[in-house]
DNA sequence: TATTGTTATACTCTATAACTATA
DNA sequence: TATAGTTATAGAGTATAACAATA
């Protein structure tokens, strides 16, 4: 708030010394950002030798939350357009972590599941995932974790997510 | 956690019904992201009378706050490589709302400022943000907002920002 | 030799349109 | 006709390498 009014900057060079941020750092919004920047970073340090990515670990867990599932259901519950789904998920079969089945009821649709090899990552990435989540939760204090997570819920309920849209035309 | 032994997962299709996400929805780095994603969506709506991104905004907030530093510390305080800044920079001049001037001091760097159109924007910025702001507050409950920015800074704080990388080899 | 800004490139994530095969 | 999966494409965001001008 404090400085600018309406005219032309001048060509003052204050060179030196930290930026004044203004009230950005206490923008909610960007608080936000760079926590998720924070917390997507240590995510891919906790599961770097698992090689794998957040994207791709919450679809192994509602995969193997929820087999059988179609493709799409997947997909729209973690907000992702079909269409980017399918690269993800053939890399997930490429990596023998789960399969597509064709669904006995629906012959258009792909039935969802762990594959046995990924049935056993999950351990491993549930051990990672516990790394990751003590690290965030040692960052707030522990006294103040499932407040922190109540609060988040509801910035992020009623999402774009659990919809999925309409082929536009 | 209910549910999945080692063992290959069966054929059967649950069909309907919403899905089980698991621990996933206690995630913290999880309930981030969603979050973060919400916030974003809000900003666009926000902004988008006035077509401006979310990095886009906190350039020219950084800038107003602090006319005439170099383009170099702009870029590393928000977080963004100097080579991903120029083209952001580019347009922000194409809009006429800030500009690079050369330096006096070290004619190797940009000072950068906002245009007079600039300062004048940043009057409607500051009523959108606050809009969305609100927004955001409204959904989390004004009693819990400043706690909520102090958690999120505890994670977001020793993040990748403030620091530049050197130039690899 | 190091730094500032720049260009070029690549990979991820996201978004839209159009195709196919089924329904 | 509508839906599930797919393909192709395009825009942001992010990352690295290399170059010119300047220090």
């Amino acid at each position: 708030m404090a400085g600018n009014i309406a005219r032309k900057q001048t060509d003052r060079e204050p060179s030196d010394g930290p930026l004044d941020f203004g009230g950005l750092s206490n923008h909610l919004g960007y608080c936000l950002r760079r926590a998720q920047l924070a917390s997507f970073q240590n995510f891919r340090a906790s599961f770097a030798a698992l090689d794998l990515r957040p994207t791709q670990y919450s679809v192994l867990v509602l995969i193997n939350n929820n087999p059988g599932r179609k493709q799409s259901e997947i997909a729209a519950a973690l907000g992702i357009k079909r269409s980017n789904f399918v690269s993800l998920m053939d890399e997930l079969e490429r990596r023998n972590l789960a399969e597509r089945r064709k669904a006995q009821s629906d012959r258009r649709s792909h039935a969802l599941f762990l594959t046995e090899a990924g049935v056993q990552f999950m351990k491993k990435l549930d051990l990672a995932h516990q790394h990751h989540q003590d690290h965030l939760t040692a960052k707030v204090g522990e006294e103040n974790s499932a407040l922190l997570i109540e609060l988040l819920k509801r910035i992020g309920e009623g999402g774009p997510f659990e919809l999925d849209e309409a082929d536009g035309e």
